[in-house]
DNA sequence: CTCCCAATTGACCACCGGTTAATTAAAAGT
DNA sequence: ACTTTTAATTAACCGGTGGTCAATTGGGAG
């Protein structure tokens, strides 16, 4: 019925990001669906598979991005002018928080085990962590050994799988991301 | 066409009980389905629904066997002959056993943030964690903080969590399990 | 031997999902 | 002005889900 509509209503992939990612913030990957990013685009889901080859071709182009983000954040506290021993507190808060507010994608980054999206996510999981590692090993006063920051990483990563879903944003497990951090900081 | 079975074929609550244990064995929640139960029984998934309310009524009853198989773990634990010291070791141990051989369980008991089976899980899944934690204080030696075991808790959570899905069974993972426990252990 | 009723079937409902082929129209190129 | 390219729509396909329900079946009770 209703033909196609152009020029001022072009549809660009970074709409169709922006949207994703905006569903994405409320639901988790499973929930959020070609067809409900479409109908809030205005658009037909069919015309998102002009731009993307598949749900999981679009849903990786987003997954990087927070990868990318998450590098940023730890880099950002590295580059800062406080003590170490005050950095390597930072970074964990801030992988937590990182974690806490945008659950989905954290979800996505380091809990999905699913064949669709594995393969990409994974490696590029693997070299966050490696960002992380080494951030982690060299803000340590004593080195910390490879078993240590690993260990570190699954601690942390315990809060967040825990506490996601549970609470909204960061702020709501402020309190016990500190208490727990500390826990951590006292075994090395 | 294929008339009713009866008698030698009698289906019982027991049978798709543990025909949806062993898909649970094998896949998540959200991916086994009652079609699917019926199919391995050689049923139709009508007749579950004459046994069970709902796909959340059986899968809670499941759950709720292996909230007590888990108590009864650490219960085993508690009631051996060991020095505290070990024994408190072996609870964490058997925490990540367990969490490693069930996964989906563990995932329906522990991770999943859920409308549906929510309200009564939750309730399990706080008692079981009562049971840990005054499990954990009083064997150890300098008595623990509330807030120090959640936090031994929640490393725990971290390691299962992140091998879920990565691991088949507990064994792929004993190695760093074990490394994993010996950090918890530290200074305390 | 008949009748009852628990147990079972299978069709049906109303959704959801991803994906694709055919079609249309706007914009760009000539 | 015309063709070509390109971006979008449409509608259908296919397969899945949980859930309901009238009809049926057959074992066991009387």
């Amino acid at each position: 019925m209703s033909p196609r509509k152009r020029a001022s209503e072009e549809l660009t992939k970074e709409m169709i990001i922006k949207e994703a990612r905006s569903q994405f913030e409320k639901t988790d990957f499973q929930t959020v669906s070609m067809r409900n990013i479409a109908k809030n685009l205005g658009c037909s889901h069919g015309a998102i598979y002009y731009h993307f080859k598949n749900k999981a071709d679009l849903f990786y182009t987003i997954i990087e991005q927070y990868f990318s983000k998450l590098n940023l954040l730890i880099d950002e506290v590295v580059e800062g002018s406080e003590a170490d021993e005050n950095k390597l507190q930072q970074v964990f808060f801030k992988f937590i928080e990182f974690g806490l507010n945008h659950q989905s994608q954290y979800e996505l980054m380091f809990m999905l085990r699913n064949k669709e999206v594995d393969a990409l996510a994974q490696k590029a999981a693997n070299e966050s962590y490696q960002k992380f590692a080494n951030t982690v090993h060299s803000l340590s006063a004593q080195k910390l050994s490879v078993a240590e920051v690993w260990s570190i990483f699954l601690a942390l990563h315990g809060f967040v799988s825990y506490y996601r879903g549970f609470v909204d944003r960061f702020e709501d497990a402020k309190a016990a991301a500190e208490v727990h951090v500390n826990f951590i900081l006292k075994k090395m």
